[in-house]
DNA sequence: GGCCTTCCTGACCGTATGGTCAAATTCAGA
DNA sequence: TCTGAATTTGACCATACGGTCAGGAAGGCC
């Protein structure tokens, strides 16, 4: 094992090729970014985490926005993900239930990049505000048309559907970016399978009860 | 005795009494750092919000550090006090119901205190970690005590009380941490005194009906 | 091997930042 | 008016940061 370990799974040939070496430094921003945020977060240190050389960063990400607005893509990317679900359903119970699962199983698996996310829209979305005005207004609108269907279809009660979806946003990101929080009060141990499922489950009976989607 | 203070927002007589001046200087900080997190605020900044020569506040605040922990510690204050809402209720109807509209008037008055906090939490609560582990899961513990009795009376639907805190936290905390985005999803302007009033109706209803405790 | 492209990296640079300091200013009370 | 403590401030300093660059190493292809 002549190779330094890192924190991030190294490429082990010397040389690496350029997505390999890319996915490792954006694995690392991601990271970093999460923990220290934009202005907190040092090239040095996502070096350091990526375990190579800080002027090798520069090689492939010219500066240090630029690493940063490729991490809040690729979140961005996943985060739309979910939305498949939505439009698959059937029906409320079914379709935000899904919702409701997909978004808690990123916020376990992506809590990094979830709270790159927050930080950057909490901070005035300096770098993405070009995709909340475009992507995100048309996925928010197409999803409450969706909403507005089922209640013209009397499937759950009349909610205003842009609230809803902040609802949905809120709760299940929650369980993310404020996990540090959740942790602590949970005794300072992150939550098992049993807790994450109870906390999935809490969430779908009160929404979906909430909204008149189940009985 | 008799302060002859007049503008909160600058300084009038040359010479500020130290709370005055404090006052002041915490204002300032807690909008820089809301808007730019700890490591993206600068002294300098914080100094031209406040009005004031850098060098004023070292003196009164010796390092970053040290401003920044007085910050959130007033925002924890505030946000403690919701509580009393919660406790003097006679029953999860009222007492819910008035913690979702105290804890969204924070939201809406104290914006930027609560992207502080939350920019503290999901950066790993490096400051004010003492806090969560006592005070807040003393306070934590107190309301889930509450809820359980109320479970106990038949007053509501047997919901897991912890998460369902959670859940009043997340979307309370939602419209000010991710007020720009909503901001954005509503054409670019902040809501106003009718669709406030429409976001807390709509978290009340869905929660009240969601825990079972309205019919 | 010879050559070219891609990749790697230590050393370096200008700037901005948190923090210091000593001299100047203000003001309350004697 | 005088005195001493509290306050204000411009100038200054050491450090750390983002970014640059020149030269070296690795590997593919003929």
């Amino acid at each position: 094992m002549a190779e330094t370990s890192t924190a991030v799974t190294k490429a082990t040939s010397k040389k690496m090729r350029r997505k390999e070496a890319e996915a490792l430094i954006l694995s690392a921003a991601e990271k970093v970014f999460a923990e220290a945020g934009f202005g907190g977060a040092t090239m040095q240190l996502i070096a350091d985490v990526a375990g190579l050389p800080k002027a090798n960063l520069h090689y492939y990400f010219p500066t240090k926005e630029l690493l940063y607005r490729q991490v809040v893509q690729k979140i961005f990317q996943i985060w739309l993900q979910a939305a498949d679900i939505f439009d698959q359903a059937e029906g409320p119970e079914e379709g935000i239930g899904a919702y409701i699962d997909a978004k808690m199983e990123i916020s376990r698996r992506h809590a990094d990049g979830s709270k790159v996310w927050a930080s950057e829209v909490m901070h005035g979305a300096p770098v993405i505000q070009d995709y909340l005005e475009t992507t995100l207004t048309d996925w928010t609108n197409g999803r409450i048309d969706v909403i507005e269907r089922w209640i013209s279809e009397g499937r759950m009660a009349q909610i205003d559907p842009r609230h809803l979806l902040y609802m949905l946003w809120a709760t299940t990101q929650h369980y993310a970016d404020f996990g540090h929080q959740i942790d602590t009060l949970n005794g300072g141990a992150p939550l098992d399978d049993k807790q994450w499922e109870a906390a999935k489950s809490n969430i779908k009976t009160i929404i979906l009860r909430g909204i008149g989607a189940t009985e």
